[in-house]
DNA sequence: ATTATCTATAGATCTATAGATAATGC
DNA sequence: ATTATCTATAGATCTATAGATAATGC
Protein backbone atom coordinates (compact mmCIF):
# COMPACT_ATOMS: atom_id res chain seq x y z
CA UNK A 1 0.00 0.00 0.00
CA UNK A 2 2.27 2.88 0.91
CA UNK A 3 4.50 3.91 -2.01
CA UNK A 4 8.06 2.59 -0.92
CA UNK A 5 10.39 3.87 -3.83
CA UNK A 6 9.95 5.44 -7.12
CA UNK A 7 10.73 8.55 -9.37
CA UNK A 8 14.81 9.46 -9.21
CA UNK A 9 14.71 9.60 -5.28
CA UNK A 10 13.90 7.53 -1.92
CA UNK A 11 10.94 9.69 -0.38
CA UNK A 12 11.76 9.89 3.73
CA UNK A 13 7.82 9.59 4.36
CA UNK A 14 4.49 10.01 2.15
CA UNK A 15 5.19 12.84 -0.21
CA UNK A 16 2.20 14.18 -0.37
CA UNK A 17 2.50 14.67 3.96
CA UNK A 18 6.08 15.79 4.15
CA UNK A 19 4.73 18.78 1.39
CA UNK A 20 1.98 19.64 3.41
CA UNK A 21 3.98 20.26 6.70
CA UNK A 22 6.54 21.86 5.26
CA UNK A 23 4.18 24.09 3.19
CA UNK A 24 2.58 24.97 6.38
CA UNK A 25 5.78 26.13 8.01
CA UNK A 26 6.26 28.26 5.04
CA UNK A 27 2.44 29.58 5.20
CA UNK A 28 2.73 30.37 8.96
CA UNK A 29 6.36 31.99 8.29
CA UNK A 30 5.78 34.00 5.52
CA UNK A 31 2.07 33.60 4.36
CA UNK A 32 0.59 31.97 1.39
CA UNK A 33 1.29 34.57 -1.16
CA UNK A 34 5.24 35.47 -0.10
CA UNK A 35 5.72 31.78 -0.33
CA UNK A 36 6.48 30.43 -3.97
CA UNK A 37 5.48 26.97 -4.77
CA UNK A 38 9.79 26.81 -5.87
CA UNK A 39 10.38 27.36 -2.09
CA UNK A 40 7.89 24.80 -1.01
CA UNK A 41 9.69 21.89 -3.38
CA UNK A 42 13.00 23.65 -2.43
CA UNK A 43 12.53 22.58 1.11
CA UNK A 44 10.56 19.29 0.46
CA UNK A 45 13.94 18.47 -1.71
CA UNK A 46 12.09 18.33 -4.77
CA UNK A 47 11.67 20.10 -8.40
CA UNK A 48 8.95 22.67 -8.58
CA UNK A 49 6.98 21.19 -11.17
CA UNK A 50 7.04 17.74 -9.15
CA UNK A 51 4.73 19.28 -6.20
CA UNK A 52 1.87 19.06 -9.71
CA UNK A 53 2.12 15.77 -9.25
CA UNK A 54 0.34 15.82 -5.79
CA UNK A 55 -1.64 19.19 -5.60
CA UNK A 56 -3.49 20.12 -8.36
CA UNK A 57 -2.58 23.89 -7.71
CA UNK A 58 -1.05 26.01 -5.01
CA UNK A 59 -4.83 26.82 -3.26
CA UNK A 60 -5.31 23.20 -3.09
CA UNK A 61 -2.32 23.14 -0.73
CA UNK A 62 -3.36 25.20 1.86
CA UNK A 63 -7.05 24.11 1.56
CA UNK A 64 -6.46 20.58 2.72
CA UNK A 65 -4.31 22.37 5.26
CA UNK A 66 -7.17 24.36 6.61
CA UNK A 67 -9.27 21.65 6.41
CA UNK A 68 -7.34 19.44 9.14
CA UNK A 69 -7.21 22.20 11.19
CA UNK A 70 -10.59 23.02 12.03
CA UNK A 71 -12.00 19.62 11.50
CA UNK A 72 -11.20 17.86 14.63
CA UNK A 73 -11.79 21.25 16.41
CA UNK A 74 -15.60 21.38 14.76
CA UNK A 75 -16.25 17.84 15.41
CA UNK A 76 -16.03 18.20 18.94
CA UNK A 77 -18.35 20.67 19.62
CA UNK A 78 -21.25 18.45 19.02
CA UNK A 79 -19.53 15.97 21.77
CA UNK A 80 -19.59 18.33 24.13
CA UNK A 81 -22.92 19.97 23.67
CA UNK A 82 -24.08 16.27 23.53
CA UNK A 83 -22.19 15.55 27.11
CA UNK A 84 -24.14 18.72 28.69
CA UNK A 85 -27.40 16.58 28.97
CA UNK A 86 -25.71 13.33 30.58
CA UNK A 87 -23.25 14.56 32.28
CA UNK A 88 -25.65 17.00 34.32
CA UNK A 89 -22.62 19.64 33.46
CA UNK A 90 -23.55 23.29 34.03
CA UNK A 91 -22.89 25.82 30.97
CA UNK A 92 -20.10 26.92 33.01
CA UNK A 93 -18.21 23.66 33.02
CA UNK A 94 -18.88 22.66 29.44
CA UNK A 95 -17.40 26.23 28.25
CA UNK A 96 -14.05 25.30 30.47
CA UNK A 97 -14.05 22.16 29.05
CA UNK A 98 -14.31 23.87 25.02
CA UNK A 99 -11.52 26.45 25.97
CA UNK A 100 -9.05 23.41 27.11
CA UNK A 101 -9.43 21.15 24.45
CA UNK A 102 -9.06 24.00 21.70
CA UNK A 103 -6.31 25.49 23.50
CA UNK A 104 -4.97 21.95 23.28
CA UNK A 105 -5.29 21.17 19.74
CA UNK A 106 -4.02 24.99 18.91
CA UNK A 107 -1.18 23.85 21.22
CA UNK A 108 -0.54 20.62 19.40
CA UNK A 109 -0.84 21.58 15.29
CA UNK A 110 1.83 21.09 13.72
CA UNK A 111 3.41 24.32 12.69
CA UNK A 112 1.33 26.05 14.69
CA UNK A 113 -1.21 26.07 12.00
CA UNK A 114 -3.42 27.67 13.73
CA UNK A 115 -1.92 30.65 12.18
CA UNK A 116 -3.44 29.77 8.75
CA UNK A 117 -6.80 30.77 9.35
CA UNK A 118 -5.59 34.05 9.53
CA UNK A 119 -3.97 34.43 6.01
CA UNK A 120 -5.37 37.43 4.16
CA UNK A 121 -6.10 35.00 1.39
CA UNK A 122 -8.07 32.59 3.42
CA UNK A 123 -10.46 34.99 4.48
CA UNK A 124 -10.45 36.53 0.91
CA UNK A 125 -10.49 34.29 -1.66
CA UNK A 126 -13.82 32.02 -2.05
CA UNK A 127 -12.17 28.73 -2.30
CA UNK A 128 -11.57 29.13 1.01
CA UNK A 129 -14.93 30.04 2.02
CA UNK A 130 -16.02 26.93 3.94
CA UNK A 131 -12.90 27.68 6.09
CA UNK A 132 -14.52 30.73 7.24
CA UNK A 133 -18.28 29.32 7.82
CA UNK A 134 -16.63 26.42 9.80
CA UNK A 135 -14.99 29.11 12.23
CA UNK A 136 -18.26 31.16 12.61
CA UNK A 137 -19.43 27.72 13.85
CA UNK A 138 -17.18 27.63 16.28
CA UNK A 139 -17.19 31.07 16.86
CA UNK A 140 -21.29 30.82 17.62
CA UNK A 141 -20.53 27.37 19.77
CA UNK A 142 -18.69 30.17 21.99
CA UNK A 143 -21.40 32.43 21.92
CA UNK A 144 -24.14 29.95 23.13
CA UNK A 145 -22.11 28.65 25.77
CA UNK A 146 -21.38 32.28 27.34
CA UNK A 147 -24.50 33.85 26.55
CA UNK A 148 -26.37 30.64 28.75
CA UNK A 149 -23.40 31.38 31.57
CA UNK A 150 -23.76 35.17 31.51
CA UNK A 151 -27.63 34.92 31.44
CA UNK A 152 -29.47 37.00 34.65
CA UNK A 153 -26.53 39.19 35.04
CA UNK A 154 -27.13 42.81 35.03
CA UNK A 155 -27.55 43.95 31.34
CA UNK A 156 -25.30 46.44 32.00
CA UNK A 157 -21.43 45.76 30.54
CA UNK A 158 -22.13 42.44 29.77
CA UNK A 159 -21.36 41.60 26.10
CA UNK A 160 -24.04 40.89 23.32
CA UNK A 161 -24.25 36.84 22.15
CA UNK A 162 -22.18 37.79 19.15
CA UNK A 163 -19.33 39.82 20.75
CA UNK A 164 -19.04 37.50 23.88
CA UNK A 165 -18.25 34.82 20.74
CA UNK A 166 -16.15 37.26 19.70
CA UNK A 167 -14.18 38.05 22.81
CA UNK A 168 -13.82 33.80 23.75
CA UNK A 169 -12.54 32.76 20.81
CA UNK A 170 -9.99 35.83 20.73
CA UNK A 171 -9.18 34.47 24.17
CA UNK A 172 -8.16 31.16 22.89
CA UNK A 173 -6.30 32.04 20.29
CA UNK A 174 -4.16 34.46 22.20
CA UNK A 175 -1.89 30.75 22.31
CA UNK A 176 -1.58 30.81 18.54
CA UNK A 177 0.50 34.28 19.30
CA UNK A 178 2.03 32.96 22.07
CA UNK A 179 3.41 29.93 20.15
CA UNK A 180 4.38 32.24 17.62
CA UNK A 181 6.80 33.78 19.81
CA UNK A 182 8.20 31.00 21.23
CA UNK A 183 5.97 29.81 24.25
CA UNK A 184 5.13 26.66 25.13
CA UNK A 185 2.18 25.96 26.00
CA UNK A 186 1.69 24.64 29.91
CA UNK A 187 -1.47 23.08 31.76
CA UNK A 188 -1.00 26.38 33.99
CA UNK A 189 -1.51 28.63 30.92
CA UNK A 190 -4.50 26.47 29.53
CA UNK A 191 -6.54 26.59 33.06
CA UNK A 192 -5.57 30.45 33.58
CA UNK A 193 -6.80 30.63 29.68
CA UNK A 194 -10.09 28.91 30.71
CA UNK A 195 -10.56 30.88 33.80
CA UNK A 196 -10.11 34.03 31.86
CA UNK A 197 -12.87 32.91 29.92
CA UNK A 198 -15.20 32.04 32.57
CA UNK A 199 -14.48 35.73 33.75
CA UNK A 200 -15.16 37.45 30.72
CA UNK A 201 -18.62 35.54 31.34
CA UNK A 202 -18.80 36.95 34.68
CA UNK A 203 -18.31 33.28 36.63
CA UNK A 204 -17.13 33.96 40.12
CA UNK A 205 -14.08 32.48 41.59
CA UNK A 206 -16.05 30.22 43.34
CA UNK A 207 -17.69 28.66 40.33
CA UNK A 208 -14.57 29.13 38.28
CA UNK A 209 -12.69 26.72 41.11
CA UNK A 210 -15.85 24.26 40.47
CA UNK A 211 -15.96 24.22 36.79
CA UNK A 212 -11.80 23.65 36.97
CA UNK A 213 -12.43 20.46 39.19
CA UNK A 214 -14.67 18.76 37.13
CA UNK A 215 -12.63 19.03 33.58
CA UNK A 216 -9.95 16.48 33.75
CA UNK A 217 -12.78 13.94 34.30
CA UNK A 218 -15.38 15.50 31.23
CA UNK A 219 -11.96 15.29 29.38
CA UNK A 220 -11.23 11.78 30.04
CA UNK A 221 -15.20 10.56 29.49
CA UNK A 222 -14.69 12.62 26.10
CA UNK A 223 -11.46 10.37 24.78
CA UNK A 224 -12.68 7.55 25.52
CA UNK B 1 3.14 75.03 -0.24
CA UNK B 2 -0.13 72.36 -1.61
CA UNK B 3 1.52 71.39 -4.91
CA UNK B 4 -2.25 72.11 -7.41
CA UNK B 5 -1.55 70.50 -10.08
CA UNK B 6 1.44 68.91 -12.32
CA UNK B 7 1.84 66.44 -14.36
CA UNK B 8 -0.76 64.82 -16.73
CA UNK B 9 -3.35 64.59 -14.11
CA UNK B 10 -4.91 67.30 -11.42
CA UNK B 11 -4.02 65.55 -8.20
CA UNK B 12 -7.76 65.16 -5.88
CA UNK B 13 -5.22 65.50 -2.38
CA UNK B 14 -1.99 65.29 -1.41
CA UNK B 15 -0.97 62.57 -3.39
CA UNK B 16 1.44 60.86 -1.05
CA UNK B 17 -1.35 60.56 1.96
CA UNK B 18 -4.18 59.27 -1.12
CA UNK B 19 -1.62 56.90 -1.83
CA UNK B 20 -1.35 55.79 1.90
CA UNK B 21 -4.68 55.55 2.03
CA UNK B 22 -4.89 53.37 -0.82
CA UNK B 23 -2.37 50.83 -0.08
CA UNK B 24 -3.72 50.67 3.64
CA UNK B 25 -7.00 49.05 2.37
CA UNK B 26 -5.71 46.89 -0.13
CA UNK B 27 -2.64 46.01 2.45
CA UNK B 28 -5.41 45.29 5.00
CA UNK B 29 -7.85 43.70 2.66
CA UNK B 30 -5.15 41.45 0.53
CA UNK B 31 -1.44 41.04 2.92
CA UNK B 32 1.19 42.74 1.29
CA UNK B 33 2.49 40.33 -1.02
CA UNK B 34 -0.47 39.50 -2.71
CA UNK B 35 -0.96 43.71 -3.07
CA UNK B 36 1.17 44.55 -6.04
CA UNK B 37 2.84 47.70 -7.46
CA UNK B 38 -0.02 47.84 -10.16
CA UNK B 39 -2.84 47.32 -7.63
CA UNK B 40 -2.17 50.11 -5.76
CA UNK B 41 -1.60 52.56 -8.85
CA UNK B 42 -4.54 51.73 -10.30
CA UNK B 43 -6.17 52.00 -7.38
CA UNK B 44 -4.86 55.61 -7.21
CA UNK B 45 -5.13 56.10 -11.09
CA UNK B 46 -1.83 56.64 -11.80
CA UNK B 47 0.64 54.69 -13.32
CA UNK B 48 2.80 51.84 -11.69
CA UNK B 49 6.20 53.46 -12.22
CA UNK B 50 4.48 56.83 -10.55
CA UNK B 51 4.61 55.66 -7.17
CA UNK B 52 8.24 55.53 -7.06
CA UNK B 53 8.44 59.26 -7.24
CA UNK B 54 6.75 59.46 -3.67
CA UNK B 55 8.20 55.80 -2.14
CA UNK B 56 11.02 54.18 -2.72
CA UNK B 57 10.30 51.05 -2.47
CA UNK B 58 6.87 48.75 -1.60
CA UNK B 59 8.17 48.24 1.53
CA UNK B 60 8.75 51.88 2.78
CA UNK B 61 4.80 52.28 1.95
CA UNK B 62 3.98 49.68 4.71
CA UNK B 63 6.68 51.06 6.50
CA UNK B 64 5.01 54.25 6.82
CA UNK B 65 1.67 52.92 7.26
CA UNK B 66 2.92 50.88 10.02
CA UNK B 67 4.96 54.08 11.99
CA UNK B 68 1.61 56.12 11.72
CA UNK B 69 -0.05 53.48 13.80
CA UNK B 70 1.73 52.94 16.23
CA UNK B 71 3.10 55.87 17.35
CA UNK B 72 0.20 57.94 18.55
CA UNK B 73 -0.52 54.80 20.85
CA UNK B 74 2.97 54.93 22.31
CA UNK B 75 3.19 58.11 23.13
CA UNK B 76 0.15 57.82 25.12
CA UNK B 77 1.58 55.04 27.36
CA UNK B 78 3.47 57.87 28.74
CA UNK B 79 1.09 60.46 29.36
CA UNK B 80 -1.38 57.75 31.14
CA UNK B 81 1.44 56.78 33.70
CA UNK B 82 2.50 59.75 34.79
CA UNK B 83 -1.21 60.48 35.47
CA UNK B 84 -1.31 57.78 38.21
CA UNK B 85 1.01 60.05 39.94
CA UNK B 86 -1.16 63.31 39.83
CA UNK B 87 -4.28 62.08 39.59
CA UNK B 88 -4.02 59.66 42.70
CA UNK B 89 -5.71 57.24 40.71
CA UNK B 90 -5.49 53.27 40.96
CA UNK B 91 -3.59 50.73 38.21
CA UNK B 92 -7.36 49.34 37.37
CA UNK B 93 -8.54 52.94 36.36
CA UNK B 94 -5.17 53.17 34.43
CA UNK B 95 -5.84 50.28 32.63
CA UNK B 96 -9.34 50.81 31.91
CA UNK B 97 -8.48 54.11 30.23
CA UNK B 98 -5.80 52.77 28.49
CA UNK B 99 -7.68 49.79 27.09
CA UNK B 100 -10.81 52.48 26.28
CA UNK B 101 -8.11 54.98 24.10
CA UNK B 102 -6.25 51.92 22.12
CA UNK B 103 -9.54 50.57 21.32
CA UNK B 104 -10.88 53.96 20.30
CA UNK B 105 -7.48 54.57 18.14
CA UNK B 106 -8.05 50.80 16.15
CA UNK B 107 -11.78 51.77 15.94
CA UNK B 108 -10.77 55.24 14.51
CA UNK B 109 -7.99 54.17 12.57
CA UNK B 110 -8.69 54.57 8.61
CA UNK B 111 -9.21 51.68 6.81
CA UNK B 112 -8.47 49.13 9.51
CA UNK B 113 -4.91 49.65 9.67
CA UNK B 114 -4.54 47.81 13.03
CA UNK B 115 -4.66 44.50 10.77
CA UNK B 116 -1.45 45.87 9.22
CA UNK B 117 0.74 44.60 12.07
CA UNK B 118 -0.46 41.07 11.85
CA UNK B 119 0.39 40.61 8.62
CA UNK B 120 3.37 38.01 8.24
CA UNK B 121 5.51 40.42 6.27
CA UNK B 122 6.01 42.90 9.51
CA UNK B 123 6.99 39.94 11.93
CA UNK B 124 9.22 38.34 9.45
CA UNK B 125 11.32 41.23 7.27
CA UNK B 126 14.37 42.70 9.26
CA UNK B 127 13.18 46.70 7.93
CA UNK B 128 9.80 45.96 9.99
CA UNK B 129 11.45 44.79 13.42
CA UNK B 130 10.96 48.66 14.60
CA UNK B 131 7.47 48.11 14.75
CA UNK B 132 7.48 44.60 16.27
CA UNK B 133 9.43 46.20 19.11
CA UNK B 134 6.47 49.11 19.29
CA UNK B 135 4.29 46.62 19.78
CA UNK B 136 6.09 45.27 22.49
CA UNK B 137 6.03 48.15 24.39
CA UNK B 138 2.87 48.18 24.69
CA UNK B 139 2.42 44.78 25.62
CA UNK B 140 4.26 46.00 28.49
CA UNK B 141 2.64 48.19 29.55
CA UNK B 142 -0.30 46.25 29.64
CA UNK B 143 1.59 43.84 31.55
CA UNK B 144 3.06 46.02 33.84
CA UNK B 145 -0.87 47.89 34.46
CA UNK B 146 -2.01 44.47 34.70
CA UNK B 147 0.15 42.79 37.32
CA UNK B 148 0.23 45.62 39.84
CA UNK B 149 -3.70 45.42 39.74
CA UNK B 150 -3.88 41.32 39.88
CA UNK B 151 -1.40 41.58 42.99
CA UNK B 152 -2.85 39.86 46.18
CA UNK B 153 -4.88 37.99 44.20
CA UNK B 154 -4.10 33.79 44.87
CA UNK B 155 -1.57 32.68 43.08
CA UNK B 156 -3.39 29.79 41.70
CA UNK B 157 -4.64 30.53 37.87
CA UNK B 158 -3.56 33.93 38.02
CA UNK B 159 -1.68 34.68 34.64
CA UNK B 160 2.23 35.82 34.89
CA UNK B 161 3.38 38.70 34.00
CA UNK B 162 3.97 38.00 29.98
CA UNK B 163 0.96 36.15 29.97
CA UNK B 164 -1.58 38.92 31.21
CA UNK B 165 0.19 41.28 28.96
CA UNK B 166 -0.54 38.84 26.27
CA UNK B 167 -3.92 38.52 27.08
CA UNK B 168 -5.09 41.83 27.54
CA UNK B 169 -3.44 43.48 24.50
CA UNK B 170 -5.25 40.19 22.70
CA UNK B 171 -8.60 41.17 24.33
CA UNK B 172 -8.08 44.81 22.49
CA UNK B 173 -7.23 43.85 19.31
CA UNK B 174 -10.89 42.42 19.32
CA UNK B 175 -11.53 45.27 17.80
CA UNK B 176 -9.47 44.66 14.96
CA UNK B 177 -11.52 41.52 13.92
CA UNK B 178 -15.06 42.58 14.42
CA UNK B 179 -14.07 45.90 12.47
CA UNK B 180 -13.64 43.07 9.68
CA UNK B 181 -16.43 41.61 9.93
CA UNK B 182 -18.24 44.97 9.36
CA UNK B 183 -19.23 45.84 13.31
CA UNK B 184 -18.75 49.20 14.10
CA UNK B 185 -17.25 50.35 17.54
CA UNK B 186 -19.63 51.28 20.43
CA UNK B 187 -19.33 53.16 23.45
CA UNK B 188 -20.95 50.12 24.59
CA UNK B 189 -18.20 47.90 23.01
CA UNK B 190 -15.79 49.72 24.60
CA UNK B 191 -16.82 49.52 27.96
CA UNK B 192 -17.04 46.05 27.37
CA UNK B 193 -13.75 44.91 26.19
CA UNK B 194 -12.32 47.28 28.99
CA UNK B 195 -14.43 45.58 31.68
CA UNK B 196 -13.49 42.57 30.35
CA UNK B 197 -9.73 43.14 30.59
CA UNK B 198 -9.96 44.14 34.33
CA UNK B 199 -12.21 40.95 35.15
CA UNK B 200 -9.19 38.94 33.48
CA UNK B 201 -7.39 40.63 36.00
CA UNK B 202 -9.88 39.61 39.02
CA UNK B 203 -11.20 42.96 39.18
CA UNK B 204 -14.37 42.64 40.89
CA UNK B 205 -17.54 44.42 39.63
CA UNK B 206 -17.54 46.99 42.67
CA UNK B 207 -14.05 47.98 41.68
CA UNK B 208 -15.16 47.99 37.89
CA UNK B 209 -18.17 49.93 38.23
CA UNK B 210 -15.88 52.48 39.82
CA UNK B 211 -13.30 52.72 37.77
CA UNK B 212 -15.80 53.09 34.61
CA UNK B 213 -17.31 55.88 36.10
CA UNK B 214 -13.88 58.02 36.41
CA UNK B 215 -12.42 56.92 32.84
CA UNK B 216 -14.45 59.90 31.21
CA UNK B 217 -13.01 62.44 33.58
CA UNK B 218 -9.11 61.26 32.95
CA UNK B 219 -9.47 61.05 29.35
CA UNK B 220 -10.76 64.57 29.25
CA UNK B 221 -7.57 65.55 31.34
CA UNK B 222 -5.53 64.06 28.57
CA UNK B 223 -6.73 65.17 25.74
CA UNK B 224 -6.22 68.97 27.17
C1' DA C 1 14.09 74.64 -10.99
C1' DT C 2 10.79 71.69 -8.87
C1' DT C 3 7.04 68.57 -8.75
C1' DA C 4 4.64 64.91 -10.47
C1' DT C 5 3.51 62.45 -13.82
C1' DC C 6 4.26 59.57 -18.15
C1' DT C 7 6.30 55.66 -21.54
C1' DA C 8 9.24 51.93 -22.10
C1' DT C 9 11.71 48.31 -20.50
C1' DA C 10 15.23 45.26 -18.08
C1' DG C 11 15.52 41.45 -15.37
C1' DA C 12 13.73 38.56 -12.15
C1' DT C 13 10.42 36.09 -10.74
C1' DC C 14 6.14 32.74 -10.50
C1' DT C 15 2.46 29.23 -11.68
C1' DA C 16 1.25 25.61 -14.33
C1' DT C 17 1.62 22.34 -18.37
C1' DA C 18 3.83 18.93 -21.56
C1' DG C 19 6.28 15.21 -22.07
C1' DA C 20 10.39 12.16 -20.75
C1' DT C 21 12.33 8.96 -17.39
C1' DA C 22 12.88 5.54 -13.87
C1' DA C 23 11.43 2.43 -10.24
C1' DT C 24 8.02 -0.57 -8.60
C1' DG C 25 3.95 -3.93 -8.61
C1' DC C 26 1.00 -7.00 -11.35
C1' DA D 1 0.34 0.04 -15.56
C1' DT D 2 1.16 3.08 -11.76
C1' DT D 3 3.72 6.20 -9.05
C1' DA D 4 6.71 9.85 -8.58
C1' DT D 5 9.93 12.25 -10.13
C1' DC D 6 12.59 14.98 -13.75
C1' DT D 7 13.69 18.74 -17.67
C1' DA D 8 12.11 22.43 -20.32
C1' DT D 9 9.30 26.05 -21.10
C1' DA D 10 5.16 29.13 -22.10
C1' DG D 11 3.05 33.02 -20.55
C1' DA D 12 2.02 36.03 -17.15
C1' DT D 13 3.29 38.58 -13.86
C1' DC D 14 6.12 41.97 -10.71
C1' DT D 15 9.55 45.50 -8.97
C1' DA D 16 12.37 49.08 -10.02
C1' DT D 17 15.07 52.21 -13.15
C1' DA D 18 15.92 55.49 -17.07
C1' DG D 19 14.61 59.16 -19.33
C1' DA D 20 10.86 62.20 -21.47
C1' DT D 21 7.14 65.48 -20.64
C1' DA D 22 4.26 68.98 -18.72
C1' DA D 23 2.62 72.25 -15.28
C1' DT D 24 3.79 75.32 -11.75
C1' DG D 25 6.62 78.74 -8.89
C1' DC D 26 10.72 81.76 -8.65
Amino acid sequence: MLPKVAGGRPPRMEPREEILDIAAGLFVDRGFAATSTRDIAEAVGIRQASLYFHFANKEETLGELLQRSIRPTLDRIEKIETLAAEAGAGPEVLLHVLVVLDVRTLAAAPRNAGVLSSLPEVQRKDVFEPFGAARNELQDAYARLGTEIAVGHAAAMTPDRDLLGTLLLQLVEVVIGMRSHGHRITPAIEAIVAASCLRVCLVDQTRIDGAAARVADLIGSLEV
